[in-house]
DNA sequence: TTGATTTGGAAACGATCATTCCCTAATTAG
DNA sequence: CTAATTAGGGAATGATCGTTTCCAAATCAA
């Protein structure tokens, strides 16, 4: 028992009081609260409240209210990379890779979901001429869809079954357009039947 | 000077002291600040400041800071509504007419005016949830723009320039989710030549 | 054990917010 | 003219905001 290696415990402890809450779980209610009213009129009691925390360990968690919302937007953008990565990884070709991704927007942005909208999108809104810092991770996420997109749309053509006419660079942004603004068409409380419509005529970008 | 009908003055006089300012330029400047803020972001103080009049005065002109905004909301809607005809005036085939239509959304997102986003797209972020009234508006905005551009591709259809296999409402709603991903994406400062690249792209939906 | 360190939580803080009040100025109605 | 009405502007108001402070509780180091 003397000896440290012991203990099997992977997570290093840390001096101190150790953290009480699920910090993921707390992240999961603030994306949800700043998604559905925006950071600037989202308020820290309503983040307390739907946290569980107290605004003092916020405080203390976080170093500000930007740094709530910096937290929550990171755990936003690893959950929805995860999720987005299965479905391209059960389509088998290129362009049943770029459909599916396209689809992974499509089902968020219809009904309940659609009108909670994006928290990328939404950021994007709230900061671009207010938060040099914050829009700088918005361009980031934003790029990393556009490339992802380029990328699926090069593997489509080295499968053939994407057009090499296809300019993979154009298409994939205008797929990153197109995507974004069915979020934004989406806070408006379309149908499914409605939102698909939409993305089949899309998938004319890679023909 | 005694009769009434001589006066040749157009507007219809009310009662008590005029208004002095000039409520286009103030509804301009109001726009302004919101597209450039967003709604929540803008205090009454900046929007005093931008419209050159005391809080006391925008009070006694519109209800309040949410009546500021429909205001300027609809003042901007009346505005580009009419550059948009315009545009799509100058074009002579319905495919061109379609063009013309994503080039003017095309224009407005990069550089320094894409940073500033657009009002309708910034109204649906901040309102969706929140204001239904509000929210309603920018539905009608968006359902306005979703018809011009089905008719735009009817319209193509009728001279021949759009092929009669396309689903004119299902690339209607396309475009419509394009060209308001364009401002969302133009919120991050992309250069013309990677927004007119998207455009061309984009123009495949109707072929 | 003792001390250092960190978290949890409630209360307190100053700043700023949207809004109202009040007084003066300018106009119309009679 | 006088009375009624509306606009302009600035000070005052109450509420709420984000943040800090303070103290008790829980852990680690020694």
């Amino acid at each position: 028992m003397t000896v440290a290696t012991l203990t099997p415990e992977a997570k290093t402890r840390s001096r101190g009081r150790p953290r009480e809450f699920d910090m993921d779980a707390a992240l999961d209610a603030a994306l949800r609260v700043f998604s559905e009213r925006g950071y600037h009129a989202a308020s820290i009691s309503e983040l307390t409240e739907a946290m569980g925390l107290a605004s003092g360990s916020i405080y203390k968690a976080f170093k500000d209210k930007r740094g709530i919302f910096l937290a929550a937007f990171t755990h936003y953008r690893k959950l929805g990379r995860r999720r987005l990565e299965a479905m391209i990884a059960s389509a088998k070709t290129g362009r049943e890779k770029v459909f599916q991704m396209v689809m992974y927007y499509t089902e968020l942005s219809y009904g309940e979901a659609g009108r909670k909208g994006c928290l990328v999108v939404g950021g994007a809104n709230d900061f671009a001429l207010l938060d040099e810092e914050a829009a700088a991770h918005v361009v980031t996420a934003f790029a990393a869809d556009e490339k992802l997109m380029a990328d699926l749309i090069r593997t489509g053509q080295a499968d053939g079954t994407i057009p090499k006419t296809v300019d993979p660079d154009a298409a994939a942004l205008a797929f990153l357009c197109f995507t974004k603004g069915l979020r934004v068409i989406g806070k408006t409380g379309r149908s499914r039947e409605e939102m698909m419509s939409a993305t089949e005529a899309a998938m004319k970008l890679v023909t």
